[in-house]
DNA sequence: GCACACGCCTTTTTT
DNA sequence: AGGCGTGTGC
């Protein structure tokens, strides 16, 4: 214990650390060092109590969060394990089912649909047993609740009442799970729900885990479901050492089957349970602490939590509404222009938070128009755009005859004369002689049941896709180049669209087919986030769980979007939305910007805002309501552009001063004898300067 | 009869 | 940005 770091952490972390013996909870408020406790407890158990990283069974909540902690684990420990068990609940799910799920009946080579695929075979069976189709996302929600809560298609029917659309529910349901055992397929509930079948019915593998497994670390806890913590007290079967560290504040993601209970009941499950308190925060200033704390008091059914800070006052909370959304991002990309001018930070130092993805086309528009660079983490993720589902959905189906979801997505692109009616014969096809629908195909053509010109059109995609699956591929990018070459796939598409493709090409790069596909699948949006690049970042609020920035806004805080207007009804789903605003206030270390508008379009309307209630429960001597009016900058030109008239000084350029030496612009504005400079020289900082009075001399 | 291109509509949050 | 419905052209 003698080289364990334990002076990074406060008493209170130290006990969490240190205490191994039998289940342990860490109930704490935001950035009172949960996360640490987690890292730091995985270097002390292999240190100083001699555990093989491999016995650590360890969850985070993105794949991220455990690249992080797993760089932070090995730097501390001077390691650089292979076998760790660090992973997000999927991941390390998949990782045990790629070895066993044999056991269960599927192959080991199973393939994990995303929510677009599952969408995909859910429209199939609706269209099947002849229901509308727009009930599809709705069935889908309740599928993966049923299947979160861990009830099974047969549980569901058993239990019905009879009301007609349960007993739909439950013959899709029943179908959809049989099917997607047919195509040797999971989805992402699948995943768990499968480990807790194989251990339940394996109870030697069950009980080699939880020996290899010494011990298990859990963070974000409080966004965990049931069949999570179903896996978390079957591998607890055998022991109880278990540290689960939470926030019931922090609790988003209900609407995706978190159940707040597993924290709040963890001391009736595992009894003997010592709870440690984490009530130093040190993330925050006083005033955003104080703010956000009185802020989310105003929920019932939470336990409360004490949080304070060393750290000084700061600044109060700016508040400021604004006309419309355009003029709240300028409000937001002129406040961070001036903030990085200032010098105090760099562009990676700021977010912008937002409840609805769709806030973000305003919001980006503005930062371009500053010239800011940004990142947006969340909305439609990368592995999830359309041409990189159709190349996916390609090396899905050469692997996997049976995936039926994915041969329906690529039959027809690109098109190649294969539409509905030819794709409705094939699938009764398929469904009279009870084979794949790539069975159907090859039998259509071999019994010639259909015109000349469409076998033709057949023939010439089973021929495509046979040439495809002769080869062995050597890594998953020389297969999604034969594709694009066979296909003619690229001519198909636009430009942006085409180097998109060949982004994940080149990401494809040595990764075993396999490998690919299930990193692929499992990738999520804030795992794009690039945190070391100077970029300004947007996401939802959702995304920012976990995350910490020194200077956040969170945008659109008006009654209807948060809270969002369809959780306005339910006490719950309110109660919810003002946790995902106490999480958004949270994330900010020196400085929270919140704005509204007074009105917005939205879905091509344009509504009145009123200021979010949630606002009013931020006592106002923690805040100061800005006072700005952007509506005197006529939109159409001027004013804000003056910077493009500045001759010898461009962003990025550099300068040569008589006493500061070389250093890069940064920015400048100002016209003839007011041209300001302001130039960062390495090593000495941030100076604003008049080439008037100076000589500045470009290099 | 069938496929495809264009334009209109809607968008909570996501592993 | 993507899905869906309609009109056009083969
Ligand atoms: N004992 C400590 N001394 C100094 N800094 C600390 C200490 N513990 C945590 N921190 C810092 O405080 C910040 C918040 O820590 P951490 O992310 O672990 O908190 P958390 O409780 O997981 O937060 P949240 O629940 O809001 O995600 C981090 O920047 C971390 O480095």
């Amino acid at each position: 214990m003698k080289d364990f770091p334990l002076r990074d952490l406060n008493p209170a972390q130290q006990e969490a650390v240190v205490y191994c013996e039998g289940p342990l909870l860490v109930l704490a408020g935001a950035g009172s060092g949960k996360t640490r406790v987690i890292t730091y407890k995985y270097a002390y158990l292999t240190k100083s109590k001699g555990l093989l990283p491999s016995s650590i069974f360890t969850v985070t909540f993105t794949n991220k969060a455990a690249d992080e902690m797993k760089e932070r684990i090995f730097k501390m420990c001077n390691g650089n394990w292979k076998n760790t068990w660090i992973g997000t609940f999927h991941s390390l799910c998949v990782r045990i089912l790629r070895a066993h799920i044999d056991n269960i009946g599927y192959k080991r080579d199973f393939i994990i649909y995303d929510d677009d695929d599952q969408a995909g075979l859910i429209k199939r069976i609706l269209k099947d047993l002849n229901m509308h189709e727009a009930l599809c996302k709705c069935v889908v929600t309740k599928i993966s609740n049923l299947k979160s809560n861990l009830i099974t298609p047969e549980d569901y029917i058993s239990n019905i009442e009879g009301y007609e659309f349960e007993e739909r529910l439950g013959r899709i349901y029943m179908r959809y799970q049989n099917e997607l055992k047919r195509y040797n397929a999971l989805d992402f509930d699948d995943l768990i729900l499968c480990v807790i079948k194989l251990f339940n019915e394996n109870e030697d593998l069950l009980r080699r885990y939880s020996e290899q497994f010494k011990y298990i670390l859990v963070d974000e806890f409080q966004d965990t479901n049931k069949s999570q913590y179903m896996l978390l007290q079957l591998l607890c079967r055998y022991h109880k050492n278990i540290c689960a560290v939470g926030d019931d504040d922090q609790s988003i993601y209900k609407f995706r089957g978190a159940n707040i209970h597993n924290i709040l009941n963890f001391e009736k499950d595992f009894p003997d349970t010592k709870i440690v308190k984490l009530e130093q925060n040190y993330r925050s200033t006083k005033h955003i602490i104080l703010a956000s704390s009185a802020m989310i008091s105003r929920n019932t059914m939470r336990k409360p939590k004490i949080l304070w800070t060393e750290r000084d006052w700061g600044e109060k909370i700016f508040y400021c509404q604004l006309n419309n959304e355009e003029e709240e991002a300028k409000y937001i990309a002129k406040n961070i222009k001036e903030l990085y001018l200032k010098g105090d930070y760099e562009y990676k130092d700021f977010a912008i938070l937002y409840r609805l993805v769709l806030q973000a086309r305003a919001l980006e528009e503005a930062l371009r128009m500053e010239g800011i660079p940004y990142q947006v983490i969340s909305g439609v993720s990368f592995y999830h755009r359309k041409e990189i589902k159709d190349v996916l959905a390609y090396m899905r189906f050469i692997l996997n005859k049976e995936d039926n979801v994915s041969l329906m997505r690529i039959i027809n692109t690109p098109p190649r004369g294969i539409g509905a009616s030819a794709i409705s014969k094939i699938e009764s096809e398929a469904k009279k002689y009870m084979i794949s629908t790539f069975e159907a195909i090859k039998r259509i053509i071999k019994e010639d049941t259909v015109s000349a010109t469409l076998k033709e059109k057949l023939v010439s995609f089973v021929t495509l896709i046979d040439e495809l699956s002769e080869k062995d591929y050597k890594d998953a990018a020389s297969m999604i180049k034969d594709i694009l070459n066979f296909t003619g796939y690229l001519e198909e598409i636009e430009e942006d669209r085409i180097q998109n493709v060949l982004e994940f090409l080149s990401s494809a790069e040595k990764m075993p087919v396999r490998e690919f596909l299930d990193k692929v699948a499992l990738f999520s949006n804030v795992d794009t986030w690039e945190n070391k690049k100077n970029y300004v970042s947007l996401l939802t609020l959702h995304a920012a769980k976990g995350l910490e920035f020194p200077v956040v806004f969170i945008a659109g805080c008006e009654e209807g979007i948060l809270p969002y207007f369809k959780a306005l009804e339910d006490p719950f789903e309110l109660q919810e939305e003002r946790r995902l605003f106490y999480v958004g206030m949270t994330r900010a270390k020196n400085l929270l910007f919140i704005t509204s508008v007074k009105q917005r379009k939205l879905y091509s309307k344009v509504q009145k805002q009123e200021t979010s209630s949630f606002i009013k429960d931020i006592p106002p001597e923690y805040c100061i309501c800005i006072r700005k009016d952007y509506s005197t900058f006529a939109p159409n030109k001027k004013e804000p552009e003056t910077s493009k008239i500045k001759p010898p000084f461009v962003i990025g350029c550099k300068v040569k001063h008589p006493t500061w030496g070389v250093g890069v612009v940064r920015d400048c504005y100002g016209e003839g004898d007011d041209l300001k400079v302001i130039v960062n020289f390495p090593g000495i900082g941030i100076k604003k300067l008049a080439p008037k009075i100076v000589n500045l001399e470009r290099v």
